[in-house]
DNA sequence: AATTTACTCCTGTTTTTACAGGATTTTATA
DNA sequence: TATAAAATCCTGTAAAAACAGGAGTAAATT
């Protein structure tokens, strides 16, 4: 039984590269690609693949959303991440939103079949430089943030103060002054500008 | 005369999607590939190409500084920059360091080769798509910095105050209080929040 | 029922920024 | 060698953020 498998990555390079890899394997069969979220999905309304690769930095919406979107309407399809060494902190979330597991771009061919064999077996699958880079991020690295820490976060990245931050969401500025104090605790930042120098690194700051 | 090609991209990936690319091509001839700028720079030493297609994100130095060295030490050598879209900012400085063009990943084979050969004519090429956003960031949307001001914006994205800063590099606080504002005023930022979010956004701060 | 979590609000003090409006001295560069 | 650009330093005021050390409420979880 061959995997059907299916690309959904916005580089063109990429596509060809994996494309490349893939060809010629006996227990595999390229199903087709796509460059964004939208016609991946209008894809699959025709036909399901086995195995989506999947990037997450998508043109349309990203693939963390597009990955549990896919898994809530085809819970068959195996998803397995796809994206670079320095999105730590996505893949997780990838996982959280179904993906079976993740993949580096800078994976060979070994790595891939590997990833695709894995899926297909339902086991999950990780590259082994996005297993680490997991465990590291997981306990102290990256700090977990509140539904409204996160609104605060992005309206004193955007230049703010206090007082029209508490304007906005109709809150008290002492409030505001609260939720700052405890991001800088979470971020073990010394003041702001540090704050949203992590904030954008790890991937908060929209 | 076949055009000598060279590639310096750490994404496994991405490598194999070009050579697939350039497969079959009767005017190209691959002659390898580097994952990062140290195993470039010794290829280097042993053979030149015409063509290098360099990627900007390298593991070690950047593709930027890397760019730079290789037209100082082989002149003769044509580059291509090689990236993905969101990564307006670097077009610029890849350019000025000596590099002919530019390619976005999720270019196809009729661009890809156009820029080879238009690099091997000693003229410029451009994605499309590249040159659009040149264009958009080059007049206003990008500020420039002097070196002084681009390592106090460094010290304060790294959380450290004025006085701290002062004493780093030996200057009175009052010179950094100026800096400060200068950077807010060229980035029309209102405060330290979002000049360090602009900032980050369009590559100042590493 | 007790506990935790998230969210809210408070007072007061100190430190740091932001803003206004200058000036002087190097250092490139035309 | 003018001229411009960059870097330095200054005074004073107002605004905002950082720090310390709290507390109350509502909702979810154990």
């Amino acid at each position: 039984m061959k995997a059907r498998v299916f690309i959904v990555d916005d580089h063109y390079m990429v596509i060809e590269g994996i494309r490349s890899l893939l060809n010629n394997e006996p227990g595999i069969e390229w199903v087709g690609h796509a460059m964004n979220a939208a016609s991946c999905l209008a894809f699959l309304q025709k036909s399901q693949p086995d195995v989506i690769l999947m990037d997450i930095g998508l043109p349309d919406i990203s693939g963390i959303e597009l990955c549990r979107e896919v898994k809530t309407k085809y819970p068959a399809i195996h998803i397995l991440g796809l994206s670079t060494f320095n999105q730590k902190s996505y893949i997780s979330k990838m996982l959280e939103n179904g993906a079976s597991g993740y993949l580096l771009k800078n994976a060979g061919r070994s790595e891939l079949l590997k990833g695709i064999e894995m899926a297909m077996q339902n086991k999950s699958f990780m590259s082994h430089e996005a297993a680490l880079s997991l465990r590291k991020t997981g306990d102290d690295n990256q700090p977990v943030l509140t539904h409204r820490e996160k609104e605060v976060l992005q309206l004193i990245a955007s230049g703010l103060t206090n007082q029209e931050i508490a304007d906005r969401l109709f809150i008290g500025n002492t409030t505001v002054e609260t939720h700052r104090k405890n991001l800088l605790q979470k971020f073990g930042a010394r003041n702001v500008a540090a704050l949203v120098n992590l904030a954008t690194k790890n991937g908060f700051i929209v």
